[in-house]
DNA sequence: GCTTGCTCCTACAGTGACTGTAGATGGCAT
DNA sequence: ATGCCATCTACAGTCACTGTAGGAGCAAGC
């Protein structure tokens, strides 16, 4: 297959798509882009459904969907006949997901900002950051933990 | 060196820590819980002072400071005559970092809110949710994408 | 034709902070 | 002695990439 007009390459179909080329390939490997033809001398050739698809995926990610999502997503939006109530739980799932990381770090805030504040800054010995990271109670750990994004 | 009263099995330490007991030997391998002494059986014995050690650590963590600025927050930790300036700087540095994230994480909600309250409940073909995933114009990625947490 | 310099290729290792697994011991209760 | 859980080591897997090594393609300048 040689090369056509509107072909892009991988180095055109990222800045086009605003997704860096090695994660381009990346996506390729992970099924999330479909293999593109290949030149002559085996370089990859895009459409333009390559650099739509790739941005889909780029505005997904931004978004905070994972990449699991965004196949499901991708794969959703492939077959227009389906209702969209699939889409929809996606969506409202990753909103619920956002609300919950809001509310933890504003938790999170309100902890930093009080140590913050009772640091006189002397010595270490007599620091209230660290005293507040030693002393803190046991209570059940129920957070698993920093989630991503 | 036999079991001595006031000794913790690892799992011991993890349950008085809120650790769990992988994660305990995770980050003696980090070297941020010194290597303890081991019973004749080889098992590690932990003293009080390692149940605070990962007392500290958890809830740094749970603060959403990295493991590298726990180790710093740890090692002037053990050095009490030193001025806290620098804990101070690496707790400012965690609350500007909170600050951020959440204000990109509600970027984040009122643009999936506007998706799904669009959501007329049709088919794919329609969905607006997916539609404003594929529509969104191309500008500058400078969100370098989601940062942990 | 030759060189320079960029883009592209594959394949694999590394990131952070763990989690999970396999297979071998330790040690206590029945 | 038998079962069973806790513990041991060592290593692979997670997520979503990023970085590196070692080549090859390709256009432009000389």
């Amino acid at each position: 297959m040689s090369p056509q007009p509107g072909d892009f390459t991988i180095g055109e179909a990222a800045r086009a798509s605003g997704v860096k080329v090695t994660t381009v390939r990346f996506y390729e490997s992970r099924g999330l882009l479909p293999a593109p033809p290949r030149s002559e001398g085996n370089r990859r050739l895009y459409a333009q459904s390559h650099v739509d698809r790739l941005r889909f995926i780029r505005h997904a990610r931004e978004l905070g969907f994972a990449l699991e999502d965004v196949a499901t997503l991708l794969s959703l939006s492939d077959e227009p006949d389906q209702s969209c109530a699939a889409v929809d739980a996606i969506a409202r799932a990753q909103r619920a997901e956002v609300t919950r990381r809001i509310a933890r770090l504003e938790a999170l805030g309100v902890e930093l900002d009080r140590m913050i504040a009772t640091c006189a800054g002397g010595t270490v010995g007599e620091c209230r950051v660290i005293e507040s990271l030693s002393d803190h109670a046991h209570c059940a750990a129920d957070h698993p933990g920093p989630a991503p994004m």
